[in-house]
DNA sequence: AATGAATGAGGCTTCATTCAT
DNA sequence: CATGAATGAAGCCTCATTCAT
């Protein structure tokens, strides 16, 4: 795995609250439909007020998505237990992958969907972090599929499908009677043994 | 299903070129981050030029959404073929689902991911067609479980699981090897059928 | 008194429409807070249409401000007899460009106040008609000084003022029990006699 | 008389310099002709320079229009000596309301013949502060009515024509001779004194 | 750090006007 | 004549950002 600059994130308390404000302004108005001046009066701060902490903008919305992956990738990775069965494996990741999606849904949908905001240098940054996720949820389809525990019909669209099932999650989180993160990951969870035709 | 006005769509060419301009642009720099000026470039004309045809940007936008999932509702309408099976009505549906959302990739980003722009009154009318299309697998779902074809542990889960698996395919095609639309089309289907436990 | 050309008000019945819609629309917002399509909606037509018959808003403007100066002028020097007394001159003449202003206290409004947005030459034609105006009051006023009827510290001044006094009407006019165009005449003939000192 | 709020009116140097500029321009091009470059090329600053000290360019009319009329209405109040005999009260208001409007022609044009362009909230707190005015000028008349030191066929005719006769000098100020205005003050009184039959 | 004022660039939209129909 | 579409210029205003304080 790539080694990556965690310390590129402003340990800041002033910083955090930035980015948290950015967040919940990113998330509802998209990026380039929110202004500075939104971000401030979340904080009750002037506009100036962010630039010794950030930049730019751009800036802002590259630590937020830089943090934002790594954290998604720890917490996933965290979840894959190299001991246990592909198929308790499988559930681990899907499960955990997708409630985090849940409960950070806010920051989760920036982290996905503004990427094109970002500069080029910013942007490969941070899709490379994101490939980092995606090749988990691939370890765990190829690792069962070697073990014959799964059997499906193409490993690469599995993972393809799996991942993007979980990413999706943060566009329509929550909804109807799905308010609960953990039950949509053991939803999740269930239907991705399904779809790997885990015994 | 609702009665919508189709003819809120000017029917002009004008119109209909300047709304795929928009949505070449939309798609990749949000509504928010794409000017009048963006939108009038790739057509060579001068961003006055729009106002005879849509009263305001967000009036384009709320063409485009209104178009896009009307046409994405009846595509996915006329492929639910109410006298075959359950398991191949499935097969159909997601297929076509699938396939319409990566052959339109572009215009299906902008009317999934840029709603919030909308003005509320844009947005209802826009997110009850939007039901149109989930209800229709969810009719799907429920009548291979009421038929015993389909066995799952939570029809609403699978139901929106598989929607959303749908939709996300917007985001992320083309990607790799999967550039064909069919493609994904045939591998969803699949996937779906082992979802709902269809023998 | 100057040559004014009368045949440059073009005597079609469309232009007269789009005069008099013009007036009350530069009457409301002014010419500059007036478009050519508040024009236009008035007259339930295109912005287009007016330009087969005045070249230009200015133009437009133009043809008010000269047409409204001719006519207040032919009004005014109509009410003078010369062979009446001089304070019957006063009287009528006063009466009768008072009570114009009120009559027409939108078309007034226009032709003097929005002089500033004409081009220099149709100031100066305007301005020179207007001129004619106050020279009828200036000769009445000078009439009644030379045969003594008039007492008054400062000819120049006080045909300053009359004129001040008439002009003004447009601004104010109907203003509280004040709304017949009569009943301003009379008054305003009545404190013009009281200001010349007329015995 | 009603207590206005005073403070409405910024009290920064910017904003005061910023007012002066718009009156020029307000005065000269009318507020529908006068553009926020037109104001701020007068003051070599960026047309978005005025938006920190006004929300708008309505704004801007609104905060000289008040700060006008109260001015106006103070100064003229000033003038009324209630102790004074009613041809010298009457005197002294009417000089310095024509010699205010006179000395303050620009604005007071702006004031005056601007108001149609403001809110109907703005508007309808101008209009109100302008009868304040009119009011003093009123109470004069009517106090030399009490007393029969004035005879007037009609008190508030003449209060309505010396009230436009000040508001007037506005518009045509300066012209010929009258280049001074205790000059036009001292002749107004005259006249004023004229038509109220004073002994 | 934080702010209010300032700005150059540019946002969306409207303007007066033209032109093909 | 009248129109709808088109446009270059410009309108008001907001933007991200800077800077003196």
């Amino acid at each position: 795995m790539t080694e990556l600059p965690a310390q590129m994130i402003s340990t800041s308390k002033a910083a955090a609250r930035i980015r948290a404000a950015a967040i919940d302004a990113f998330s509802v108005g998209g990026y380039g439909g929110t202004t500075t001046r939104d971000i401030a009066a979340r904080l009750d701060m002037s506009p100036a007020a962010m630039y010794p902490h950030y930049r730019s903008k751009e800036d802002l919305l590259f630590a937020i998505s830089f943090e934002g992956h790594l954290v998604a990738h720890e917490t996933v990775a965290a979840a894959d237990r190299a001991d246990a069965s592909p198929v308790d494996r499988l559930r681990s990741v899907i499960s955990t992958f997708a409630s985090w999606q849940a409960t950070h849904h806010a920051q989760a949908r920036v982290i996905q969907y503004e990427l094109t905001a970002l500069t080029r240098d910013h942007y490969r940054t941070v899709v490379a972090l994101r490939r980092e996720t995606t090749a988990i949820v691939r370890s765990v389809v190829n690792a069962g599929v070697d073990t014959g525990d799964f059997i499906v019909p193409d490993a690469e669209g599995v993972t393809l499908a799996l991942t993007s099932l979980c990413v999706d999650v943060c566009r329509w989180f929550p909804t109807g009677d799905y308010t609960d993160p953990q039950v949509v990951g053991d939803l999740y969870a269930d239907l991705a043994a399904r779809v790997v035709g885990a015994r």
